[in-house]
DNA sequence: ACCTGAACACCGTTCAAGT
DNA sequence: ACCTGAACACCGTTCAAGT
């Protein structure tokens, strides 16, 4: 329960946003009580992202298990990004990851990172059966690539509350080449 | 000299980042004294912020007055976001925006947004020089999404404080066609 | 096993009081 | 005109004390 109300504040207002009390007050509790499941806030975020990336991995296999044709794979892709703008203006723990880094504990950038990390494999794995030239390396620099395009794209239709930003940049993406087609 | 401290620290932590106390320390005065010249936070994230898009728009205008060549002008354009990174692992404004935007003040994201106006602007102007085909509204999307991707390469690289990561994945904006060569 | 109240050093903000 | 000390309600954290 607290890391389901947790997840939702921090995709919303970020690591710093998260407040023990807040927490509590929204759960009916006292603050003291979610310290003694999660001793420190890092404790918490490194839950919380780890939680965020098993959803995240389950959905992306989902997806690929669904349809194997990469143009759809593709779309679908995109379109989980769309849906966090759509519910509540929200983004990716990425986009914060990169933006609190400083503030970050180590066990926590860890976690996020490997929200990246699975993105980008899952990524690399759709790539190939398009017609992308090259070796792994080169197509794992385009997943990389199109992973932090898209992240791009929903960071600044979310600083816009405007969610049609995003359906045009990502399809700029598409006509430019860089998320093939 | 409260702005020219406080703009590093927001570049690096974010507006939440910034503590009029940590503030007034390094200045060496009373954090009360800081709300005499900026009576509240709102108040010197505006300044902060106004200053920090005047400061691009006049650096974006030398760029254009150096050399015209396009090409030229965007390989000097996606260097000023490798010197953010490379300047402690900053940022631009825009990231932050969108991270913290619930918790900004309207008049802070009015000029964060301004930011992003300029840096669409200038690359609308630069780009027609090029073989970029459509009339103006196709220009400023091409704009957006380049703008949006080179943002998204910045926080990637800086959530890994890996600079080779941005540089890699500008070139694979290049090879894609997103930006043009 | 789980929760609480009270304390601590932080935060932005306010204000009366100093020079 | 500019600065300060003290107060307020917030924050994460700790801990002795409750059931």
């Amino acid at each position: 329960m607290i890391l389901a109300v947790a997840k939702a504040t921090a995709q919303a207002h970020g690591y710093n946003g998260l407040s023990f009390r807040e927490l509590a007050k929204t759960i009916g509790v006292k603050s003291a009580s979610i310290h003694y499941h999660f001793p420190t806030k890092s404790d918490l975020g490194v839950a919380l992202a780890r939680r965020y990336w098993e959803d995240n991995k389950a959905k992306l296999e989902d997806l690929w298990t669904e349809s194997k044709d990469p143009a759809t794979c593709l779309r679908n892709y995109t379109a989980i990004f769309r849906k966090a703008l759509e519910t509540g203006n929200r983004m990716c723990m990425c986009g914060f990851m990169a933006a609190e880094y400083d503030d970050l504990p180590d066990a926590v950038k860890i976690e996020v990172q490997a929200v990246a990390d699975i993105n980008v494999a899952w990524l690399t794995k759709v790539l190939p059966s398009m017609n992308t030239p090259g070796n792994a390396k080169t197509r794992k620099r385009h997943a990389r690539a199109i992973f932090a395009a898209i992240g791009g794209a929903q960071l600044m239709a979310r600083s816009r509350a405007d969610i049609s930003l995003y359906d045009e940049i990502i399809e700029s993406y598409h006509a430019s080449g860089l998320i093939p087609c």
